[in-house]
DNA sequence: ATGTATACTGAACGGCCATTCAGGAGCTCT
DNA sequence: AGAGCTCCTGAATGGCCGTTCAGTATACAT
């Protein structure tokens, strides 16, 4: 748990970024740590030196990429006033938005090495756990504010966090999984429909 | 691809039945041919005899969950007579009605496993692709009969099925990772309520 | 300069498993 | 009664990789 300093931070960092980047291209079966290694320019003893055991590893790759996620999200929504305009464009940030396109299609190929451990590994399934709640509360507090402005109508804000979330985790695999970006549109124009018909609210000129 | 016979139908069947349960409780890294023999009574040798290597067999036994999989759904659909009751009983099965729960636990295991391998394998990404266009395909008949029976309103069919789809594999995830079932209700009374708004019918009493 | 940290590496070691081998038992056909 | 199949197995084989080992280099202290 204790992401145990082992000194050399930068070190620590440079394999965990190439980590998950191998992860993300090979998945978690087909990361062997000599690749991680040569990524990260350093030999796989080195890496069994800051990261005690290959599951070690990977577990903390997969953590590492989830905050860089939650960063970049929260990033991207900061400088957002209003509280339909921030869940507008998380949608679209989860739809495949172009500014966070391939971030998202590493992450999701990481989603699903998580979700494929959390069904058998009890560590593994807390987090995604987690995970999860992190971003239903990220949906729930945005609406929550919209509630409070008045610019969303006051329904129940568990349940259609819970619609809501569902929709984007189903459209995000999709995306990641699917043809060409050729989606984006329609799968951002559905989901935007469904946040404006259930909130009633009218949809904001595009952001971006 | 194309299942050769190699004769004896029973024991191939009986392998592949073996190899989806290995699969589904280890994850496709974690099984070995090994326990696939164990399982289905026979020794590792036989199940190359069969299956000229792991990877075939991995392939065909995704392949037979999925044919599993649609046979239970139509067998459960066949004897409703309304569109509305076929559609309202699809969600139910999806979010983990009972009658067919475990059933689902290992195939949404068995998805994620596909999943994971579409990403980087071309073969695999032709076959989720199949299987998303015959569920939404699924989705859409029902949609359609309804429209022209008039119990659903005439609303645009592809769009409220990538809808309902997303939706629902994102619920049927949540069902498989997440805590117990006391989420069956909730995910249930969600999905049935979006499709009673989208396509303004009534909710017809409890189907089980 | 000797000690003791960290940071690092090439070269084993060892276990695990997919796959192959060499053959055997039970058929049917002749 | 043996030739030639399908079906089946226990026992190798061989490769791959996580991990360990034994040691080097640098740096900073005493």
């Amino acid at each position: 748990m204790a992401t145990r300093p082992k000194i050399n931070r930068k070190r620590r960092q440079q394999i965990l970024e190439a980590a998950v980047e191998v992860i993300a291209a090979r998945g978690v079966c087909g990361t062997r740590i000599a690749d991680v290694a040569a990524l990260g320019g350093t030999s796989a003893p080195l890496v069994l030196y800051y990261f005690e055991s290959k599951d070690r590893l990977l577990t903390e790759a997969l953590a590492f990429a989830e905050d860089r996620f939650y960063l970049a999200i929260f990033a991207a929504l900061s400088n957002l006033e209003t509280a339909s305009e921030r869940l507008v464009h998380l949608i679209e940030l989860t739809c495949g938005h172009e500014s966070t396109a391939e971030l998202l299609r590493d992450d999701v190929a990481l989603w699903i090495e998580l979700w494929s451990r959390a069904i058998r590994d009890e560590a593994a399934g807390r987090k995604r756990a987690a995970l999860d709640r992190r971003w239903r509360r990220t949906i729930a507090d945005i609406v929550r504010e919209g509630q409070r402005t008045g610019e969303f109508a006051d329904i129940d804000v568990d349940s259609f966090c819970m619609l809501l979330a569902s929709l984007l985790d189903g459209m995000v695999l999709q995306h990641a999984l699917g043809d060409p970006e050729a989606e984006y549109e329609l799968a951002r124009g559905i989901c935007v429909g469904l946040a404006c018909r259930y909130l009633e609210f009218s949809v904001p000129e595009e952001t971006t």
